[in-house]
DNA sequence: AAATAACGTGCAACTTCGTGCAACGTCAAG
DNA sequence: CTTGACGTTGCACGAAGTTGCACGTTATTT
């Protein structure tokens, strides 16, 4: 066996069982365990395992113990939650949705701001525990991981009870022609069905969903009252010209 | 097993218990106190933990800068959380109170646990995200602050359309005598709805409420099978002996 | 105040480590 | 074909690390 063949098998199986000791793959290999030792002491060296005492562990393993960690948005993003945050008017039941920008604008909600925030997402609600004149109504159902949103029959059906002044809705894509899309069928439905319910419809347009076309469509434009996006494109506005969609544009 | 292995292993063990006593460290890997000793020392010594009499505590939690504000929780609650998290079998549909006791428990569930959690708390639902196999149902209402938990109408509608197998309930009173209460008289209500809806009932009773009694009534104790608490007084025990209630202590 | 448990230190047995060195195979130049 | 440079491997041996025990000290409990 080839030294350069021996060490990738050593790093892989460090990978995959967290932990070598040199004298069972001594033992494993057919080697002695001076060679294995040497192995270790180069791949160190090379900065790709951490030595110890008896074999080796992976490198930094106390970066793997904090496992929660809070993504990080985009200063774009932020800039979307921040507008959208300030069209809230006081006294309106409005529905936000889930995703990361919605997020954003729900921590830019001013805290006495006094309304009614209809939302299906359990972080969004986090978000608004410290705001003392809100209510937050939540809508319950079957949590769905990827997006951090309640959906299926029963949210379905509490949402049917309700009927907002405003929404504010999150897509991944948002085309001239193509109109808004979603990656996830029943999740695409949600949405719809929202924006049918509410007085006024709001999309979080952030900037790397724009000419973007996901499999499943949530609404055309005529249904869409405004956008709030950032460095939104000149031939994407005149493609919406036709319907009367604000664009509010914090590029 | 490798010195650095162990290191990790006990550093990790502290995060999520809290505290770490050396003599059941020492039964638990087999080795003897002066080992786990010497690790603690040396791992105090690098500021991983706070070295104490008879084990280990983690850092004053000021110093670790968590992205998410995190409550405080006491060793004992995160204890009875622990104890808690270990109940759920397998397959079963269970009710998760809001609280911070109920939350140490969603933490300490197995991240490979196969099973259906309700609940009407959104910081619950959030602490379950990782848990791949797990399907949450959210309950859905109006938001009460204090709690962190979905209430009213709506959300006991969607209760009612729910038998969990079992639930674990938290509360702000427990006597002997004048039973389990709590400090809202609709969450009282609520709490006590889902006794009666599951088939096994357990209370996480952190001890600062033991013995104390709260103005709403959630449930007599003939309707408890379970509670999870530490350091039980025997005049209380002596109390509960009449009904056929489980009392696991984990002091 | 006495009893008990936990602590730290020194020490001995054992394991693992690193280094120097010799043996062996490969390969290319002579 | 021979030879020498080079890299790899295994062994020997002193150094360093790890572990458990003994013993005197300190902290906690009763």
């Amino acid at each position: 066996m080839l030294t350069d063949e021996r060490k990738n098998h050593l790093l892989k199986k460090l990978q995959r069982s967290g932990r070598l000791v040199a004298k069972d793959e001594s033992r494993n290999l057919g080697l002695s365990e001076d060679t294995i030792r040497r192995d270790l002491r180069e791949m160190a060296a090379g900065g790709k395992l951490k030595r110890v005492h008896g074999g080796a562990v992976p490198i930094s393993q106390d970066a793997l113990t904090y496992p929660q960690r809070l993504p990080v948005a985009s200063p774009e993003k932020i800039r979307i939650g921040e507008r959208a945050a300030g069209l809230i008017e006081p006294g309106q039941v409005v529905f936000i949705d889930g995703g990361t920008t919605a997020r954003q604008m729900a921590r830019h909600l001013p805290l006495d701001l006094s309304a009614t925030i209809i939302t299906h997402s359990p972080s969004i609600a986090m978000e608004l525990l410290a705001h003392e004149n809100l209510t937050v109504e939540l809508i319950g159902g079957r949590l769905f991981r990827h997006s951090v949103i309640a959906m299926g029959a029963e949210a379905m059906h509490q949402l049917d009870r309700t009927l907002p002044d405003a929404c504010f809705i999150g897509v991944t894509g948002a085309h001239p022609e193509h109109g808004l899309t979603t990656g996830d069928s029943e999740e695409a439905q949600m949405k719809h069905r929202i924006i049918e319910r509410s007085g006024e419809s709001t999309i979080l347009l952030s900037p790397e969903k724009i000419c973007a076309v996901s499999p499943y469509r949530v609404a055309e434009w005529p249904l869409i009252d405004r956008i709030v996006t950032h460095d939104l494109p000149n031939d994407f506005r005149q493609g919406l010209a036709a319907h009367q969609c604000e664009i509010l544009d914090v590029g």
